[in-house]
DNA sequence: TTACGTAATGTAATTATATTACAAAATTGT
DNA sequence: ACAATTTTGTAATATAATTACATTACGTAA
């Protein structure tokens, strides 16, 4: 399997339209809303790979146009991961965009400690696993956290 | 396959008393001291099997002898995870006594998001599931998380 | 259209979580 | 004993997240 780790020179704006496109339709589906704030956090997180916290999605925000407060990107982004189009890295205490096409709220991460870089998985037999385990367990699972830290590819080699 | 979620009456007295035996003779095992604020957090956090704040470790000890600070309780937690004796619940900035008996350093963990008890697993499939995956992505594995978060059976029973 | 109820946004302040910086004491090796 | 190192103690600060409440936008029924 290639590194899922993307590459350096791909395309991000295609990353970067095909989310937000994907978030608008999927607000849509849920019927919610998807406002302003929504889409700014969401661009803010789409700028690279990386695990962001919540005060650099600020900082990112506020360095251009109008300012945001914590709060309001705390709410932006609790919206976006209810709908499943971003994910907290519990590890790092950061937050990142999903890149999963379909709903996506049991996320499995890869995230590489030295640049920060976040892959994500959509492993079947991952999920199926966790899911059986919860059964087996009599837990009423609400979400399965999945969460490899590391180093990716390209720190190993550097 | 019962619950993993220990009965209300269990003999409690007797995980604190193992783990923390269990505590010196891991310490001993790998040259490293453990001293009197170590063994004072990890009591402090084997009182029960919920996940506990740091803070809430502070004012734990801090009701009883000698106080200890925010920065002393953490540097005891980093070497308790160090160890694997302390597991941090990444959804809930918390802390939890191991209850696996070997060294345990890619947690499995079944969080009620309810009445904020764990239970710890030791799959053989999860874990072999995860290096596999790792491996697969040339992904250097440092620590592999998995964390189900829902509630427990008798949580969901209430 | 206005008036009302509800949801979303804005602003300020506060609480919760974690770390830095440095001083003091204990431990270890020579 | 002495210097070097590690551990512990104290204070302050940085980072992360939430509370409380005011304001604005939005739907809807009279």
């Amino acid at each position: 399997m290639a590194s899922l780790f993307p590459d350096i020179k791909h395309q991000h704006r295609n990353c970067i339209e095909s989310a937000i496109s994907r978030a608008f339709r999927l607000a849509e589906d849920n019927g919610k809303k998807f406002g302003a704030n929504q889409v700014r956090v969401l661009e803010a997180l789409l700028q690279d790979h990386k695990a962001v916290s919540a005060y650099d999605i600020v900082d990112r925000i506020n360095d251009t146009g109008k300012r945001l407060q914590a709060i309001q990107v705390y709410r932006a982004l609790d919206s976006l991961m209810e709908l499943g189009l971003v994910h907290r890295v519990q590890s790092a205490n950061a937050y990142i965009a999903c890149t999963i096409e379909d709903e996506c709220r049991n996320p499995q991460l890869l995230f590489c400690s030295s640049c920060k870089r976040v892959a994500e998985l959509a492993s079947e037999s991952i999920s199926a696993l966790i899911s059986k385990t919860a059964k087996q367990s009599h837990f009423k699972l609400e979400q399965g956290l999945v969460e490899l830290v590391g180093l990716c590819p390209d720190c190993v080699d550097a």
